[in-house]
DNA sequence: TCTCCTGATTACAGTAACTGTAATGGAGTT
DNA sequence: AACTCCATTACAGTTACTGTAATCAGGAGA
């Protein structure tokens, strides 16, 4: 028998959860968090680097995950394709929590210290593609700009797809949105707007 | 004559930038900032709501500036247009600042705790020029995909910007970088099209 | 069984970021 | 001269975080 519970770290992001859905972030403390899970506060900084970060823990494996399949696409494959699948091969990831990424993301988007943090991690992914499809053979500037333009499509693919009604998966989203993307770029939104007028 | 001082925050927007580019801002005290400022510590607090914003603090003007703009735009402008316009109208701005920008750009890319600032306030843009995009016609996905995108040509834009050798402006660097994004997301390679952007 | 070692947890003390509130005191006004 | 204004300050308090040493159940080896 294990001297202490088990899963403190997955306790400890519950409790944390909870509390910020109770009384939102700013009014929970550490201590209440630690408390709520049967730990002390100086257990809780054992286990993350700081508050923010325990509805951050799992993002360096989900990098790995991001850069590998970057990495295993075809060769011929253009950047923002690359990109692009990149991260719809968390789909299924996501697929199977999607009421707790529902959850954790209605929580990040009610509290901007929380999207800072969400915004650089993000944007740490964006790096690690660039640095990938430098790699690949594409050129600083493209690989900056196709990593960054995929950061702006899964933006909008994942926020549509916590509010999809219908289920569909992230893959589908993002393939949607690069779809639109690239009328956008032509001058032409995809829903051809007629607003000859107006 | 002035009981005190003038220009309280800028003397301790001087100082901070001085101390983070001596020491760092981790190591940087709010109570340093402010005896190097000639004040308190708590007055540094009544000028800036936390210890980031000491860097950011013109930025609600600046979106003010850029949603002017974006409201401006021709009518039968395309919202990816419409957006980038709104940023290169910050072109003169930064132009007359270079030394400042290069110097503040240095800081937050070298402090992760200032770059989660700095997204923030780039997402907050972001989504002021989404709804001028909705105002104008636009569907709310092609609003959203067009802010965020023009937030990706932003970034790679104005790094581009802060490294140019040659000091061109912004907005040269912004409509290079949008021109490249066509080749990108039609998946051309990079090559194809002559980008003196490096 | 006894002992040593491991490692997650905890106790405790300390620093620094912020907040609330009331007081200060020179400058402009009457 | 009395009076108001308000940027600044003093002071006390909370909370995020850190460094360090102590605890103590269980596993490994003797």
């Amino acid at each position: 028998m294990a001297r202490w519970e088990p899963n403190a770290a997955e306790r400890l992001t519950e409790a944390a959860m909870a509390l910020f859905e109770e009384r939102g972030y700013a009014k929970t403390t550490v201590g209440d968090i630690a408390t709520r899970a049967g730990l002390t506060e100086r257990t809780f900084f054992n286990h993350f680097s700081d508050k923010r970060e325990v509805l951050f823990a799992g993002s360096e494996q989900f990098v790995g995950t991001i850069v590998e399949a970057a990495r295993a696409a075809p060769k011929a494959e253009a950047p923002l394709d690359v990109v692009i699948a990149a991260y719809a091969s968390t789909s299924d990831f996501f697929e199977e929590r999607r009421p707790f990424a529902r959850r954790r993301s209605a929580l990040i988007a009610a509290h901007p210290e929380l999207q800072e943090r969400e915004l650089v991690k993000m944007m740490s992914v964006a790096a690690a593609l660039t640095e990938v499809l430098v790699q690949r053979g594409a050129s600083a500037a493209t690989a900056t700009l196709a990593a960054q333009t995929g950061g702006a499509i899964l933006r909008v693919g994942f926020e549509q797809w916590t509010r999809d009604a219908k289920d569909r998966s992230l893959a589908f989203h993002l393939r949607a949105a690069r779809r639109q993307l690239e009328g956008i770029v032509r001058g032409r939104p995809a829903g051809s707007r007629r607003s000859s007028t107006s």
